[in-house]
DNA sequence: GGGAGAAAGAAACAGAAATTTCATCTAGAC
DNA sequence: GTCTAGATGAAATTTCTGTTTCTTTCTCCC
């Protein structure tokens, strides 16, 4: 794929004068980065004056140095590095939202160092006692990891639960425990208050959150930043589920023997009382 | 490796006051298209006043809006982080999960027909209850669904609750109603009852299920096979989540102002109450 | 040599962008 | 209730960008 700024210089090369040459060689250089500069900065870049640089657009077929510059950015924000790297894209809304969720999953992952990664599994694997937390937003979340986690650990508890006050529940953390906190976009203040109260038992905490939140992170033993923002009015979770499956994963493959026996298990009691289905 | 813009804003971020964070959320969502952008299209992305956006690009440490973009320029320039993740694939464990998520996720959203979201979403959007239903495995993406959709529709229901029966429930169930019904691997046999239930009693039912269900989807007004296989030990549901988030977007989207208006309430009436947090 | 015509910079200009100022509003302290 | 401090937007102000105009330079051709 070729940008359309890029076609017309290259129709018009051959015939322009020394300076617009110069600056064309320049925004031809700048690619993709083009619309972050001013026609001002091209022109100092080709060393030739700012009329120079306006005679280009003009010759080019432009109105306007904001008309190409509006054209260049829309060139790079539909054709996203992600999006070019498969071969078809879909049109269409759904096409706009698959690219999306990939490149969130895609940057998260990429994003997420392998050592973080094997520290989050140790202290899930050698917790006695895992409380998975999480608000809101990131309450779905929360359900799922506990939901895979109780499969290869004894003790895995889900918070909140309706009809309890936290304060209940987290009295009896302890040193050891790990604490698997999911922390997304609209977070209630207590969260930070569990953060401390954790660090304070002697509690491992692992941390997944978006980029935005701030210093309150450090306080983690591993933290995970996933984005999350949505393609459209709600916030996407695939990184963060993904990452929850990965971790869970590594988790069971830690222990060994005695988790997979455990998942195995559990599959058996499934088939024994026939309740999955059809 | 986190690029400098960003880690500023995060260190500020839960100080900042409403507005200046809208503009953050706009330059963190921006990420490295920022410098193509001016301070006043910033501000108006993000609905606020110029004078808030210099307030913010000060707040950060910077003296100059164009301080910041030229910072923000040399972070993508050549050799950026950004860059290079997007080139290189990541070795090990993590970088076979990825890439097979990002397939699942792929190969779902291009295998489902436009057509088919469009039904999906109508029915959704005029239905005056809608009923979302989850077991097991499915159950988090149905807590995840029924968050999104209670959002922009008045009645919306999850299923299955503790302390209750069925039955009782689902007499309810009436001509015109919408059913939302994850039905992934590990189903109880109850679900084809539902889903009979459900046909009998006139409603429609809008179904995400894997490839390895049989006939009963033919039950469905709706359905869309959610590839589920996860890498290792467990399933992934990236696939499902992503749909989900998708097909709620588009209802409210579908629904217009109302639900688009109930929707800004809701997030004021989480400002007013201060329960967004640090 | 002289003139036509393109090319390019300098400066003037117009318009936009960013910053500052100022008035209003709100939440919290007392 | 009043008062203060911070947040905010509207408008004034300043700075800068992009375009236009005008002049100079250069080249090619007679």
């Amino acid at each position: 794929m070729v940008l359309p700024l890029e076609q017309a210089i290259r129709a018009h090369y051959e015939r322009l004068p020394a300076g617009e040459r110069k600056i064309a060689d320049v925004l031809l250089d700048l690619g993709d980065e083009l619309p972050a500069y001013s026609a001002t900065e091209l022109a100092e870049r080709a060393g030739v004056s700012k009329a120079t640089a306006t005679r280009l657009v003009r010759r080019l077929g432009y109105s306007d140095y904001q008309e190409l510059r509006q054209q260049a950015r829309a060139g790079t924000a539909a054709g996203s590095p992600l999006a070019e790297l498969r071969e078809t894209a879909v049109p269409g809304t759904l096409g706009r939202h698959l690219d999306h969720d990939v490149s969130c999953l895609t940057l998260t992952l990429k994003g997420t160092p392998p050592e973080d990664a094997a520290r989050a599994v140790a202290v899930l694997a050698r917790a006695p006692r895992i409380w998975v937390i999480g608000f809101r937003n990131s309450h779905a979340l929360a359900l799922y990891a506990r939901e895979l986690l109780v499969q290869v650990k004894p003790d895995v508890r889900l918070l909140p639960l309706p009809g309890q006050t936290l304060a209940e529940d987290l009295s009896a953390l302890g040193a050891g425990d790990t604490v698997l906190m999911l922390g997304f976009r609209r977070r209630p203040p207590v969260l930070a208050k569990i953060l401390r109260v954790a660090r304070t038992a002697g509690a491992d905490v692992v941390l997944l959150t978006d980029p935005s939140l701030g210093d309150v992170a450090d306080e983690a033993t591993v933290t995970f930043r996933c984005l999350s923002r949505g393609a459209s009015l709600f916030d996407s979770y695939v990184a963060p589920l993904s990452l929850l499956n990965y971790l869970c994963a590594e988790v069971a493959l830690a222990l060994g023997e005695t988790a997979q026996a455990k998942l195995r298990r559990s599959e058996q009691l499934h088939d024994v009382f026939g309740d999955f289905g059809f």
